[in-house]
DNA sequence: CCAAAAGTGTTACTCGTACACCCATGA
DNA sequence: TCATGGGTGTACGAGTAACACTTTTGG
């Protein structure tokens, strides 16, 4: 049987939480077209491996961290004909959710990399500015209803630390004592690791690490 | 610059309500691979047309229905290597939600069409049991806070009706007083017509169309 | 009149929010 | 002892569930 042929790529948005505020993986592109402009990261899906495998392998490659310590998951696939002027290339985004990482080195066909803030982003190429807005507002979403705030949190966290990744992720601010009922309350979420830290200063806070709960009953309201 | 080219394709969830249960459309294999299988109505994209166009056209050749009546949104693409038997085939799903239609044609390369019940399915071709399931539950997450079920619902249509259709979708059965009093109270949901109805027998019920709203306050709960 | 379905009123309970208040540490 | 953040108690209002009750039609 005869079909059209395409290229399939992987982009990625990987987030995380630095300084209070939330901040995207961008790429400096090394080659035409959009010489010079930033990017997400991302790559063509090889011949044998599945989606998740090519975003999983682009992300160690633009990261270097280990597979399997990052959330990852599928976000929306972008096809229009003319979203890239050499060729047909249907993209597949996948969001990333990264606790606060090193300054990442420059991939194989990336000229630089750096964390951008997201509330003040540069002209990103393509269509690009499209995956991140899609990508960040299903962030905010998920953080509603399921745990996936700790993915931008170390190991072990306060109720605190974990408040800030809320409060950066939505731009809000959130009642402390309130925010501290919900989530210790909540069924799954947060298991007391036995130690305490006074990193944050004042009273000891209780350090936490990530339950079993897979969705938030009840969920966290913005 | 090489890279490997992919065939990629769209597949349809097509969901309507008759007799008060959930149908998708499928359509029989009228070639190999899974010859006489059921399996989600679908084809290659064009080379000059973009995903929601692919899925749109698709659409209108298995429904015979008019482009744009019908509620139509990606869902989730599916890319492992060994999913196409032949040759390595990317698709893109996406959901469709429509009013209770004729029984559909077959067609251009499908030996047979019909309405499956959702609640007691064949076994499909590929892997369109997975991409079916996703569909659906996507579906029923959305009719909790947008007013998506009016899909289901021709242009005018009584709070029974609507009602019936959460349920179907649902698989609930829901407090009729409550629900009336839900649906009539969530701003921007339903506008009265003017008109009544005795289609359902009992006192005359108002008839209503779908209001501007894009999200329910507050959500319906399942 | 009776059955059936539409639509309203009422009550008890749950949950989110706001905020007063106390606790445990470092300086 | 004071400042700082951690953590608890409590009262008020909004929203839900359960269900008694009234309304308006067809037969």
């Amino acid at each position: 049987m005869s079909h059209p042929a395409l290229a399939v790529t992987v982009d990625l948005v990987v987030l995380t939480v630095r300084a209070g505020a939330l901040h995207v993986l961008l790429v400096e592109r090394g080659e035409e077209p959009f010489l010079g402009r930033w990017a997400l990261p991302g790559g063509f899906v090889r011949p044998d491996e599945d989606l998740p495998g090519a975003a999983s392998r682009e992300l160690q490659e633009e990261t270097g961290l280990p597979r399997g310590l990052v959330h990852l998951e599928q976000v929306a696939t972008y096809g229009a004909p003319d979203r890239d002027p050499r060729q047909r290339v249907v993209t597949v985004c996948y969001l990333a959710l990264a606790p606060d990482l090193p300054v990442p080195r420059a991939g194989t066909d990336a000229a630089d990399a750096r964390w951008a803030p997201v509330a003040d982003l540069p002209d990103l190429a393509f269509d690009h500015d499209v995956l991140l807005a899609d990508a960040v507002e299903r962030a905010r979403a998920k953080l509603e209803y399921t745990p996936l705030a700790t993915a931008f949190c170390p190991p072990e966290f306060t109720v605190a630390e974990l408040r800030r990744v809320y409060e950066a992720v939505w731009g809000t601010t959130l009642d402390a004592r309130n925010f501290h009922r919900k989530v210790t309350g909540a069924a799954g979420f947060l298991e007391p690791t036995g130690g305490t830290t006074t990193r944050d200063g004042g009273r000891p806070a209780t350090l936490f690490r990530r339950g079993p709960a897979t969705t938030l009953h009840p969920p966290l309201l913005r």
